[in-house]
DNA sequence: CACAAAAGTTGATATGGATCATGGAAATGC
DNA sequence: GCATTTCCATGATCCATATCAACTTTTGTG
């Protein structure tokens, strides 16, 4: 299969730092926002085992829906994803933007059924992990179950916080609301806090926030004006944070 | 200290079954509903070593504020609490109602401080679960840490319908679709799917949906003239649970 | 029991943001 | 690279629900 005998020793190193790279979680980026430290060498082989890594999805593909029974979580390798939850009447409701590190459908795990559908909102890719080996695996491993518990916690919060958002927030502080959580998370993920794309649509920002998009689209406008932010499509800098947290209630 | 002497041993059993009534999570009736089934009694025994129980709140008792340390979840044993929210100029959202076997505070677990205060809408009492404890009981108790993980995902789901409900509902379907979630959860606990109390103030459900008081008063008077409900103060009856479905949207 | 305070109801009016309408700018597809 | 669709921006109008106001009922307390 491979000739081994035309490559030099340094070559195989290198293309041993690929493989890792590729399908060790060890040698991924995203590790530390991923998993817990502290695993030891046999339980990130076991690990490494059962995640099956980096599956690229186009803008617009769908990742799963509300019909499809739940078999696995997904956690964000690169790009980004929204999910939405639909009425039954057909409305439907931008639940949350997923980022790299992030872990996707943790509010499907007690169900026969995932309760969401997930969209790519640009070219990404995820690493899934079936949940049946995941449960088995983390018997032994209780660091990967305090890690799951705290995941789920602080999306838990996260959602609690959106609540209070949807539930008695004025439009100019959604919007402000909104875009620092993005500065926050694009920061956390060593980006800059200031200068972002948006991958997500106004209409999906709109859907999220409880407004309509021509509403996102006037806000954008005049917190331009008020020189808050500068928007350009997709691009978008923030100009005075320090305003826009006051403007977040 | 016990006058031994003077009880039959009869006395002595009833004793012993109210005594574990009291303090042992095995003879709970919430049993079910609040831990995984499948321990052996090893477990029991230790799990009912790190938990407080029966601790009793009157109506209007704060069991913990956002200022607080994370110490605890609670589990309600008896009665009813609201969680709140509050945005940095004081406005606050009701995140959610708990009712007897639900868990309290699980949207801490990833932080130093509580996230929300809890407050108890009528005589309740509370069973307090120090995490710590629980942590390091899980580690040899995997049933355990999935129940967890169910309950956390659980309410999870829970939060992303309500952000279609304050995020897409019209008023009316937003109290069609709260008084329908409370049915259900009177029925789960074995009371009447069709009767029963609101243990909440009318602005506390007004602020929970994303309403003003008057709109939910109207709603409920409006309600009962369509025939839908038979409300009296506190008192609810659920009178065509069909067209309330539809109303749901 | 009486009295004060809090909670709930109902009507009148106001308004923030939705909806409708139109035109332009990007993105997508053949 | 042109056509078609989707996305975005901005103005005009409207409406569901908030707000304001006055009153009644319930709850809590000395």
């Amino acid at each position: 299969m491979t000739q081994a005998t035309n490559v030099t020793p340094l070559f195989n190193d290198l293309a041993k730092i690929e493989h890792d790279r590729n399908v060790a979680c060890h040698a991924c980026s995203l590790y530390s926002l991923c998993l817990p430290l502290g695993l030891n060498n046999n339980d990130l082989v076991r690990l490494d085992s059962i995640i099956e890594r980096s599956q690229n999805h186009k803008r617009g593909h769908t990742l799963f829906t509300s019909e499809q029974p739940f078999k696995s979580l997904f956690i964000v390798r690169s790009g980004s994803f929204k999910t939405t939850i639909s009425s039954a009447d057909g409305r439907d409701q931008v639940t949350g933007f997923y980022f790299p590190g992030e872990f996707i459908a943790l509010d499907a795990i007690h169900q026969q059924n995932y309760q969401s559908s997930a969209k790519a909102l640009e070219s990404s890719s995820v690493c899934e992990l079936p949940f049946d080996n995941l449960e088995e695996i983390g018997k032994d491993m209780p660091q990967l179950q305090i890690q799951m518990l705290t995941r789920l916690s602080k999306e838990l919060a996260g959602d609690k916080s959106l609540m209070l958002l949807l539930g008695k927030k004025t439009a100019d502080e959604k919007l402000a609301t909104f875009l620092l959580s993005l500065s926050k998370r694009f920061q956390e993920r060593g980006f800059s806090a200031t200068d972002f794309q948006l991958s997500m649509s106004r209409s999906d920002i709109a859907n999220h926030l409880g407004l309509a998009v021509e509403t996102v689209s006037r806000l954008f406008s005049r917190f331009q004006e008020e020189g808050l932010i500068a928007v350009a499509g997709k691009a978008l800098s923030v100009q005075d944070i320090e305003k826009l947290k006051q403007l977040c209630g």
